[in-house]
RNA sequence: GGAGAGGUGGCUGAGUGGUCGAAAGCGCCGGUUUGCUAAAUCGGUGACCGGUUCACGCUGGUCCGCAGGUUCGAAUCCUGUCCUCUCCGCCA
């Protein structure tokens, strides 16, 4: 969320946010009622300070008919008080519900507009190679080499699950190893995060946990819900903590299983791995200072980069458009990688997404930091990036790396994790 | 899962209804002293939300895991909840 004070001093600049970014918030009506809680507090002060200033001469009475006048008194100024602590309560509701759905500012290179005005900043190292013989997508692929088990997931577990099988097992191992491996020589700490969190943390890094519109697994009869990304887990890890500047960054790195209910999403392009239920992802999170933010984030992107580029997948890199971004990202990178398979005649799909959500998530999660020699704190910036989304490079693997004989070479860097070169082998 | 104990400032730890934002010690910051370091000694030392000020600052409120309740008044009493520790049970 933004500073409340931030917001009153700045209307007209939140409320054309909101319009780049298509939420409707009612921007002036908050800062009306923002104003009237302040003024409110204030005078709720004030009769604080009278109570607690009787409720101490009550001790010092000298006899019980004045200190029964003085509880009387005390009494008074408490029930005034309640009265106006319930006119709070009651514009705070309106108020909060209003500041909730306004989102975090907006890059100033983040081009305006919805999905289609995403710009692209550039391409992978690795060219799409023309293929001369029939393009196999990855459900044939993987059925052809005994990868996959729709039929078992959808008997256990209903449409969206799924069983990897045989090399699809060693390729998801060995993604995770390598990118472990490669985050790890770049400083990051890696992790294995719980795969269940708390309501409270699902929403301070803002999901939402439970509802109509929303995208996570909640547990019956507990305060938890099946993660949706280690985003979730790696960002509350601090949640309620004040830092130490020089600890910041702290780069992190988690393994987690990510569980999303993708309702109303059906049809080709949810066909196969694209869009499942459960996935395997290394993710990347970082906390920074507000100066290192913007820094992090085209580190992470080059990260995502490098990971693609070292296996060999052609890809390209968006600059997300206002519109598209969700409410916590202040500017978002996606990597689209080329699936030869996907579509009628191939088409870049979503592999990476690398967002920075300043001190939006920060505040939220109150995660502060103190400087040194300085009084007070301030909120640290967060940064989250996919380094690999399983489900969705194993696609992108099967389909670029397929050769006319049907047999998938595995990619360089990954070879010596999987222990072979190539699946389904002509001898 | 069952039984018990406990959660207080950066840390250790006192505090069982009022003058307690909270003793004391440690740590940290600053001064004095001292060849240097150390020691000694004196003073200071939490966060958050407001008001006021050009600013140093001054000032109100809130915070003793969290949320409620009782009371004129709660760190202290009551309820719920989360977490930690010990013992028992179960278990990869």
């Amino acid at each position: 969320m933004l500073d409340r004070r931030f917001i009153l001093e700045n209307v007209d600049l939140v409320q054309q946010n909101c319009e780049i970014r298509g939420v409707k918030a009612d921007v002036p009506r908050f800062a009306q009622l923002e104003t009237e809680r302040r003024t409110l507090q204030q005078e709720i002060e004030e009769l604080s300070r009278q109570a607690n200033a009787v409720s101490k001469s009550i001790g010092k009475a000298k006899d019980d008919a004045e200190r029964e006048s003085r509880k009387q008194e005390g009494r008074r100024l408490r029930e005034e008080k309640d009265q106006k602590q319930a006119d709070i309560d009651r514009i705070s509701a309106e108020g909060d519900a209003i500041y909730n759905r306004i989102p975090n500012l907006t890059h100033a290179e983040t081009p305006h507009g919805g999905e289609e005005a995403s710009q692209e900043l550039r391409r992978g190292a690795i060219e799409v190679r023309p293929m001369s013989f029939p393009i196999l997508d990855h459900v044939a692929l993987a059925e052809q080499h005994k990868l996959v088990d729709f039929e078992g997931g959808a008997r256990i577990a209903g449409h969206g699950f799924y069983f990897l099988k045989n090399e699809a097992v060693l390729l998801e191992l060995a993604l995770q190893h390598f990118t472990i491996d490669l985050l790890v020589k770049e400083g990051f700490t890696p992790m294995i995060t719980p795969d269940l969190a708390r309501n409270e943390i699902v929403q301070g890094v803002g999901f939402v946990p439970r509802g109509p519109e929303t995208q996570i697994y909640s547990i019956e009869n507990h305060d938890l819900n099946l993660v949706a990304t280690a985003e979730i887990t790696l960002g509350g890890l601090y949640a309620g903590q004040v830092l130490e500047e020089e600890q910041l960054p702290i780069k992190l790195c988690g393994i987690s299983h990510c569980y999303r209910t993708e309702a109303g999403a059906a049809g080709r392009a949810s066909r196969g791995l694209y869009r499942v239920h459960q996935f395997t992802k290394v993710e990347m999170f970082a906390f920074t200072l507000p100066n290192q933010s913007e820094d992090m984030h085209n580190y992470l992107c080059n990260l995502e980069c490098e990971i693609f580029d070292s296996l060999g997948l052609p890809y390209k890199v968006l600059d997300i458009a206002s519109g598209d971004l969700g409410g916590p990202a202040y500017r978002k990178f996606d990597l689209e990688a080329w699936m030869p398979g996907r579509g009628s005649e191939g088409e870049y799909g979503e592999v990476t997404s690398t967002s920075n959500c300043t001190d939006y998530q920060a505040r939220r999660l109150n995660i502060r930091y103190k400087k040194k020699g300085e009084k007070g704190t301030d909120f640290v910036h967060t940064l989250n990036g996919t380094a690999v989304a399983n489900s969705r490079a194993i696609i992108a693997i099967l389909e670029n790396c397929q050769q006319a004989d049907g047999s998938i070479i595995i990619p360089e860097v990954l070879q010596k994790y999987v222990g072979k070169e190539r699946i389904g082998a002509v001898e």
